[in-house]
This record gives C-alpha cells, sequence and structure tokens, in this order.
DNA sequence: GTCTATATCCAGATAGAC
DNA sequence: GTCTATCTGGATATAGAC
C-alpha cells in the first residue's frame, strides 16, 4: 500500500517535471505567446490530457516557473551576501560563477532568460507580474549593499552604489541574451574584464 | 490629376506608417507570437482588412521592421567610424548617445528591444532570420576596429578587441531590457562609469 | 495516472461592397 | 483606399475510456 503510494508519487513529480523542464525550455526559446500547449505535449513526449491533469493552462506552467526562478535567484544572492570573503571576492564569485551557470547549465541560462523577458513583457499573467514586483529586488539590492561595502574599504570604484549594482546586473542580463542568441558559439571573454570594471584603480 | 495621385500617396504612406508604428510598439513590448492582428488594428485605429491590402500576413510587418531596425543602426555605426574623432571620444559618443536615444526616443527603445528579441528568439519568420544573419556583425565589428585603433594608441584597454567589443554591445543590449521592463522610472546611469570602463587606467 | 477523441473558441486571412 | 462580413484553421481546454 505504501509502496504504491510511493510509485505514484513518483510517477507525478516524473510527469510534472517533464513538463516543466519542456515549457522552460519552449518559453525561454520561443517566448510565452509563441508556444502551443501541443508544442509542451510533443517536447515532454506526454499527452494533452494528461498535461491538463496536472496545470490548469499554459499560464500556470509560467507561474511556477516564474516563481521558481526568482525564489532560486535570491537564495543565491542571500547565501553570496553571507559567505566569508571580501567585497570584491564576492563581485568576483559572482561574476564567475553566473557567467560559468550560464555558459555550462542550458537550465539556469533558460531561467535567467526566462526572467529577464518576463520583466519587461507585458504579455505576461497578472500573477507572474506580481510574483516579480514582489520577488525581483533582492539581488540588485544585495548587490549594492556589497559594492557599498566595497567603497568603504575602498576596494571598489566610488560612484554611486546603485548604480555600480544596476551596470552588474545590466551586464548579466545582457550575457543571458547573448548566450541565447548564440548558443554553442558562445564564448565567454576574459571575465577580468569585468572584474576589474569595479573595481578601484587608485593604488 | 497629378494631385490626386499626390493625395493617393500620402494616404498610402500614412497608412503604413500607423501600422508599422503600433506594431513595433506591440511587438516590442509582447512579442511577435503574442501579439494578435487584432491588437494591432485596434492600435492603429484601422480595419483588419485594411492591414492585409497593405501586408500579406502579420511576418510580413515583423520582417519589414527588423530590416528598417537592422539598417538604421548600420549606417549609425559606419556614420561613427567615420567622424573626426579619437577612439575614446567615439566611444563615449556611442554610449552616450545610445543610451540617450533609448531613454528619450521611444521607437528607437523598441527597435533596440525588438532586434534583441529577434536575436535570441526561435519562433520568427525564417526571413528575418536571414536578414539578421546577414545584416548583425556590422555593428560588433566596427565597435571592434575602435577600440583596436584606441589600443594602438594607447588609449584603450589592453584585452582582446574583440571581448570589449563584445563587452559595449552587451551593455547597450542589457539596457535595452533594463529600460524596457522599468519604463518610466528608467534612470541613466552617470555614463562615465561605463566611458571608464574601456579607458586604459595607466597613466 | 494516462491516453484518445471531441467541443469550443478565437486568431488569421479573404471577399466583396462602398 | 477603406470598411464590414465571413470563412477556415488551429489552439485551448474538456470528457470519458482504459
Amino acid at each position: 500500500m505504501a509502496r504504491n503510494a510511493d510509485q505514484n508519487q513518483r510517477m507525478r513529480d516524473e510527469s510534472r517535471r517533464k513538463i516543466l523542464s519542456s515549457s522552460l525550455k519552449l518559453f525561454a526559446t520561443k517566448g510565452l505567446g509563441a508556444t502551443k500547449i501541443t508544442d509542451i505535449v510533443e517536447e515532454s513526449g506526454i499527452s494533452q490530457g494528461l498535461l491538463y491533469h496536472y496545470f490548469r493552462s499554459k499560464e500556470e506552467i509560467f507561474v511556477e516557473l516564474i516563481r521558481h526562478a526568482l525564489q532560486g535567484m535570491n537564495a543565491a544572492a542571500r547565501a553570496l551576501e553571507k559567505l566569508p570573503l571580501t567585497p570584491t571576492e564576492k563581485i568576483a564569485r559572482a561574476i564567475t560563477e553566473l557567467l560559468r551557470a550560464m555558459s555550462e547549465n542550458d537550465d539556469f541560462a533558460r531561467y535567467f532568460l526566462l526572467v529577464a523577458q518576463a520583466n519587461f513583457s507585458e504579455a505576461i499573467p497578472e500573477e507572474a507580474r506580481a510574483i516579480i514586483k514582489e520577488e525581483s529586488d533582492e539581488p540588485h539590492e544585495v548587490m549594492a549593499r556589497i559594492m557599498r561595502s566595497g567603497q568603504q574599504d575602498g576596494s571598489i570604484k566610488k560612484h554611486r552604489a546603485e548604480d555600480l549594482a544596476l551596470v552588474f546586473w545590466v551586464l548579466m542580463k545582457g550575457f543571458a541574451l547573448h548566450k541565447a542568441a548564440r548558443g554553442a558559439e558562445f564564448t565567454l571573454p576574459d571575465t577580468r574584464i569585468l572584474i576589474d570594471f569595479f573595481k578601484n584603480g587608485e593604488k
């Protein structure tokens, strides 16, 4: 009895997982509006009926993906802030880890792109918009705090910390776009170019 | 007779212009797939029949917008390269002009965003893909040449010129996304932050 | 839990009148 | 040159069988 319930749970999880990962891939590359339910069904190899057994609509899948992406990003940002590193080291870590994840981990790149699109698109579900409004400030704030503490110890350039954090995230979003456009031929630039950008040049 | 022909021409131009500008706005904010013909018709205040009198399909409108955007960007890049300025001045000019245009000129920002999306989306017409393949390398190449000549006179940092050009355009794309996400509350960072990025710090 | 078959609706595109 | 009315196809979502 318990074993059957376990197996069922695993089957349910597996089906949901397949739907979500196929949707992520399609939403990131084609956009929510251009992705058809039949595309998702085809990509994940399940039937249309089963998809609707797990999700009420395409939009609900989208919302779940957005929620997962933002919560993961926020958790990562908080974890970074707590690491026992200097501000400069934290920034270097963030840059190298984000770019590495983007180029090596397809799902990570897709999540990043999904959020970037959702941030500007007017064609997303209301609930997704609410989650974004609620959850998308933290990475920027964390980075601004790191920049500020780096300025206090003299290791980071003396510009408005908010501007530096903005440039940081603008760079990351830009790279996400670029990687999506180039796919396999995406080559990372020397990350030291980017790290030096934020470092104070005064010796 | 000639007057009537003239008037007709003007009416045609005006209708086409309205269709294109409405489509640009919608494609940039919602994406091609999520934009319905009825949206375009509503936004531009013309009838659906008239739209199909001027364009065969939604895709044809999209292709025309992409072509116009890329040709304009390439012309601007070539013009920049020919200006009687030092490499550093050209880079400074490019950054300030692009960011200014992005924040002040709605259509410019929309074109930029449209191209950025088209560059990674897999849900665009084949013809648009061909135009992008054909026309989208020039800005990068121009910027790489400017970076290289700046390195020769010692004013630009000594990294691979291609990497610097890549970072330049990644920044611009990132700002286009950011502006689209924030809309009216988009505030430019101090552009000197960005310009200094490329300058050689050695004195 | 999963599938096939089907109903409903709406977007894209056309025809023809003015 | 512009509009209204209409056709057609395909996409979303549901029903019901296994």
